[in-house]
DNA sequence: TTCTATAATGAAACCGTTCCCATATATTGC
DNA sequence: GCAATATATGGGAACGGTTTCATTATAGAA
């Protein structure tokens, strides 16, 4: 591998006006940067980021931490992402914190020996990761995605307002002729738990009762090691066992819609006919199922521009930046609901 | 940020004692190691691998090269890797460059400027990357995923076998009485054009002739702006649409299979009972439609197990190491398919 | 023409580690 | 008890860049 001294002796320079060449600070006479131009392509140098982040402290890569790596949501969060790091020269860091804390807190020092400009992190579940994050964040450019922090002062967030968002489609429901209206969701997984607090809202706004027995709320340790979908369709199959079945049926997320959906069909119930469905996060293949999955479109790729644009700014300008963002959602009406 | 410097002050011990706690490295006395290791507690030291990394030339960080993102596959796959990198201290650093050679140029260039230890590249169509990445796999270790890279020596791939498994898939329809098979898949890409080969493979195995208007090959070009579910679905409504329809659909991928099933669903055609369809991949999603898809499971797991096992060879040993990984797949017989 | 401000360049310090070499101390063998 | 070896530590060069500071060349103003 050549170095910076070896493109300066084959130019005929100081291996400092190399440097400038390549960093582009500071002033050279356009011969000398054709000079060095030349050499730096005869001897196909490569910079070498490492010590060039050494000394600059900057490393042009941020980290992307995610706990659902299941939910498709998250992965086509994480495309979107990539494509906008990319176009402002970043690469980016994939860390799967999965659902133990132990785990989060490796990569949190991971990403810090390797001095990651900045992070995104989707805020998944109240733990010993979430102080520590918000401790770092006053010295390390962090984003939190899909949640807030609590109450914390001094924090960036972006994402879709779940609370509003499900209570919009209980209404929905509603004015289409639903009467007893069930909820899927996952206990502890914060954005879930919005969306619960939408479903009691929106059940409200209604005037209908909270029926006890149409809240399906999933333990958390059940949730980890179980797939999303067994827990849709298990979800499905209680409630149409029960002796007064509910007539729609909203899932905290597409996952569990969709296995809902499955059990609904394999048990030959009429969606919507007999049972309406709607999901939250309108995944690609929600689209695709039959019948088609009514749900919520979380703005996914203003969400990703939003908090990649907060996050350079921390990271280039000044981290003590802070500004929230909730995107705005829509409800996208397919065949399982009427 | 403090550095070893501090660390040893606090100790009263030189930096290259600290070093040596801290890399491992050389023997030390179990009390200076404690009057360290509390020095690095007190400072809350954090090792800086940047400039670790330029010293030994290792950064313990890998990437991911993939091509289609919008293929679950991958999705799969990645966190697969991602998980098997982790307990082996390697963090991955992930990049989508599509299908413009350009972008995977630029990338291959950013990895090398940061010294990245390894790559795992999705091979996926012949273009000047691939050239690219077979010279610097001389230098730098690289691990092809599923394909080969054409005829090429001394490289390491690791996939399934498309041919085999896609032949398999025709002798069984057969057997279930299938007697006009139809092919769908996209030109270029190399694991679909092996998928395709399988299909010829199989057909001729059964006695039966290849029908060119059973066999819908998109052209690469259309694949490339336009979703694979709806490809699928196209191509499913074309075959219905002739004169001599399929009695069986397969698709090169689970994705097109996926859009394929959804136009037969909608245009009320009996599945599998008019028209089998079968994927490739096994994608999470493909259990919960209804019918479910018949699909071949890829081994995914030991896939990314061998790809990891290989460039970590490479890596830590020797980058003169080559080997090639076919994974045994097991076709997944589901609603349909007879 | 002379003075001054600016552009262009080089020398050397610096970033935070590792690692080689030298030295001091501890352990072993006889 | 002494040489020979092993263990433990420190000093300083090295890694490949950036950046400060000093110096010289150049241009513009008086």
């Amino acid at each position: 591998m050549n170095t910076i001294i070896d493109v300066a002796r084959l130019a005929g320079v100081s291996k400092s006006t190399v440097s400038r060449v390549i960093s582009g600070n500071g002033s050279i006479k356009p011969e000398t940067r054709r000079k060095v131009e030349a050499a730096m392509a005869e001897l196909h140098f490569v910079p070498n980021q490492l010590a060039r982040g050494i000394r600059t402290g900057r490393t042009n890569t941020i980290a992307l931490m995610v706990s659902e790596s299941s939910n498709l949501y998250y992965n086509e969060l994480l495309y979107n992402i990539e494509a906008i790091a990319r176009e402002h020269d970043y690469m980016v860091m994939l860390c799967n914190s999965g659902t133990d804390p132990q785990l989060g807190q490796k990569y949190i020092s991971w990403l810090q020996q390797r001095n990651v400009d900045g992070l995104l992190y989707c805020f998944y579940r109240d733990n010993e990761v979430t102080e520590v994050l918000y401790r770092l964040s006053e010295t390390v450019p962090i984003v939190f995605l899909d949640n807030p922090m609590g109450n914390r002062p001094n924090t960036s967030y972006v994402g879709a307002d779940g609370l509003t968002d499900i209570a919009g489609v209980i209404r929905r429901l509603q004015a289409s002729g639903a009467r007893s209206i069930a909820f899927i969701g996952i206990n502890d997984i914060c954005n879930n738990v919005y969306r619960f607090m939408g479903y009691r809202a929106g059940l409200a706004a209604c005037g209908f009762p909270c029926d006890p027995t149409l809240v399906h709320l999933i333990p958390f340790e059940e949730a980890v090691s179980t797939s999303h979908f067994k827990l849709g369709y298990d979800a499905a199959k209680h409630f149409m066992a029960l002796e007064r079945r509910p007539d729609a049926i909203v899932a905290a997320t597409d996952m569990l819609a969709i296995g809902a959906l499955k059990y609904l069909n394999e048990a030959a119930f009429d969606v919507p006919g007999q049972v309406s469905v709607t999901g939250y996060d309108n995944i690609h293949l929600s689209s695709m199922l039959s019948p088609a999955l009514s749900t919520v479109a979380q703005p996914v790729d203003s969400i990703a521009h939003e908090a990649m644009s907060i996050l350079l700014h921390k990271i280039e300008v000044d981290n003590s930046y802070n500004r929230s963002f909730l995107g705005e959602s829509t409800f996208i009406r397919r065949g399982s609901t009427r």
